[in-house]
RNA sequence: CGGGGCGUAGCGCAGCCUGGUAGCGCGCCUGCUUUGGGAGCAGGAUGUCGGAGGUUCAAAUCCUCUCGCCCCGACCA
């Protein structure tokens, strides 16, 4: 392409608008454009390096034995009520009528379609497996867009579905799927982990998600660096650090301790001077099956989710109904004498502690667990930077990360609600067993910038630059320069590259600025002293080393070049 | 949905407190010069000051309402 026939428009400051590097870098690169909150457009650039990467997925995708379809966007209530998401989604799912009054949603995910169809179509284990997968618009009402394309309400998504005869097919289908992933990402040029995971909304059993980590992240992943263990936050395990013996920690025998006024663990270890180590936090909460209390260490927080997980919905309880089933304020509640079920953090399990004692204005001290009170022990602190693996013991680290695709095991989640059988050997009708898989492209465009780039723009890998070469004619006024530079973009293209010639007339500051800024990998310099000597100039984006060449060379040792820069 | 911030030319911003002819830089257009890291000179175009209402002789500026965007949190494939 010639630059001044396509639509690049480049900004020289970042919109103020924009914070995330790869937020600014596609606004002022001229990749992309704000509709509106949540809704961008894919400018030239943008949309050439989406397909870049498409194309990446559709070959990997081709590889597994997955077809590509397309699936509508406009999908009607029946279908989300077979499986109760209708009414369980809420305010996320776009929602409009027909012209007859009848509701429809904007597609947040394909699930229910393609269980639909397979329900329709699919009459027997010949049938099976069968692997769908397509690239497509998904909607979501997001409560707060941000960070450019990175979070969006409106975004294109590859979404597969796996469908087998049973666990042994989906297992096998997961794994090509898991194996499909890694290697889109490492194509696409990104550093990444595959790590454990919620599946949310999204219900079935196990599934895990593909993390670039960046501070533009919205997810924190846990990892150690000695066993691999990967785990999204939301669910990652950790062994915290045991409790130091205190010097006089033996000479602890429990008693209540007079503290006026001091309610939280930062008050009492302070006004005690004792490390948040030895105080157990005490919530008291509620659940359907009535009021209980969760027990944490000082120094840890309380992971809703886990403790949803062991005990259903629950919330925590108002200071009345503290006072009215402690018979005492919050601040000076305990887990011992009162008959309370509790669950209790394993960090609590060894060690004396200092906790509430039931009474206003007294913490109880030289308290022993399961000396002093009985519990049910699980994880359910927050994982911290620092503390044990839960695999290998040694210490994990807390990283940042872009959800850049995930990966579900879904069971017959789906297909049991829409009748999704199929017929067996013996004649006997089973469930279909499925499976979700998730890429979204723009968000892999993003998380690439995010980790390529410098204070002078993008850095694209080859592999989903929206071109190959830049040609940079350091002025066009002078015809041998630009016929020169001309005769390349030609030869270039004869050799199957995807070459931007910048044909503008700009000076030649203005061209370097915005060929770094827009990041293709590899630059060809024609300029007039060189020119005279019979040389030009390749500069690679990355490095901006510059190697200059005989003209005659020129093409030859940048085909070489691409080819490196290929198998890197 | 809770908290905070911001809406003035295409972009970045000043002006607002203390009401009185709407400004600066960059970009854009024309011409000449210039051509290896965002050129110089000369000339020029561009604004419902987010919107509505109110106060006032007079509102970008003060008041009320409203819309939009960004950030933090909650939520989230």
């Amino acid at each position: 392409m010639h630059f001044s026939e396509m639509f690049i428009p480049t900004l020289r400051e970042s919109p103020a608008e924009a914070e995330a590097v790869s937020h600014i870098l596609m606004l002022r690169a001229g990749y992309v454009r704000q509709l509106a909150a949540g809704l961008y457009i894919y400018l030239p650039l943008a949309w050439k390096v989406m397909e870049r990467i498409t194309n990446i997925i559709r070959e990997e995708m081709g590889k597994i034995g997955a077809q590509e379809m397309c699936l509508p966007a406009l999908q009607p209530r029946e279908v989300w009520q077979k499986t109760g998401r209708w009414d369980d989604i809420g305010e996320e799912m776009f929602r409009l009528q027909d012209r007859g009054s009848s509701d429809l949603c904007l597609g947040m995910t394909h699930e229910e379609i393609v269980t639909w169809l397979a329900s329709m179509e699919i009459r027997s284990y010949r049938d099976l497996p069968q692997v769908w997968y397509q690239i497509q618009t998904k909607f979501r009402d997001e409560a707060r867009p941000k960070s450019g394309v990175l979070r969006t309400r409106e975004f294109i998504m590859k979404d597969s579905y796996s469908f087998d005869r049973d666990e042994r097919g989906l297992e096998e289908n997961y794994q090509k799927h898991s194996d499909a992933y890694h290697r889109i990402f490492s194509r696409c040029g990104l550093a990444f982990y595959r790590v454990e995971s919620d599946p949310g909304m999204m219900g079935g059993a196990t599934a895990h998600e593909f993390m670039a980590p960046s501070p533009a992240g919205e997810d924190v992943i846990a990892l150690c660096k000695k066993c691999g263990y990967a785990a999204n936050i939301e669910l990652a395990e950790s062994v915290p650090a045991p409790q130091p013996p205190l010097s006089d920690a033996e000479t602890w025998t429990r008693e209540d301790v007079s503290t006026p006024e001091k309610r939280t663990v930062d008050e009492v270890s302070g006004f005690l001077h004792v490390s948040t180590l030895y105080i157990i936090k005490s919530l008291l909460l509620i659940s359907k099956d009535g009021p209980f209390l969760a027990l944490v260490r000082g120094d840890q927080e309380l992971h809703e989710k886990k403790l949803m997980k062991i005990v259903g919905d629950f919330r925590t309880a108002e200071k009345d109904e503290v006072k009215d089933i402690l018979g005492v304020e919050p601040g000076f509640i305990g887990p011992h004498d009162n008959e309370l079920k509790k669950i209790a953090d394993i960090s609590l399990k060894e060690g004396i502690y200092i906790s509430g004692a039931n009474k206003k204005d007294f913490h109880t001290k030289g308290l022993r667990p399961s000396l002093h009170f009985k519990a049910e022990w699980h994880d359910i602190h927050v994982a911290q930077e620092g503390e044990g693996c839960p695999r290998c013991g040694s210490e994990i680290t807390l990283q940042k990360a872009i959800e850049i695709g995930n990966i579900f095991r879904l069971g017959t989640k789906y297909s049991v609600p829409f009748k999704a059988l199929y017929l067996d050997k013996k004649g006997k009708e089973v469930p279909i067993v499925m499976g979700s898989y998730g890429i979204g492209p723009a968000r892999i465009a993003a998380a690439v910038i995010e980790q390529s780039n410098d204070k002078d723009g993008i850095i694209w890998p080859l592999s989903i630059a929206p071109f190959d070469v830049e040609i940079i004619p350091l002025n066009i006024g002078d015809r041998t320069i630009s016929q020169t530079a001309e005769q390349f973009y030609n030869a270039l293209k004869k050799e199957n590259m995807d070459v931007l010639i910048d044909d503008r007339d700009e000076r030649p500051g203005v061209k370097f600025k915005d060929a770094d800024l827009i990041g293709i990998p590899l630059q060809l310099i024609v300029g007039g002293k060189n020119l005279k000597d019979g040389i030009v100039e390749i500069k690679y984006r990355s490095t901006k080393a510059i190697t200059k060449v005989l003209i005659q060379e020129a093409v030859k040792k940048l085909k070489e070049m691409k080819n490196q820069l290929e198998s890197d």
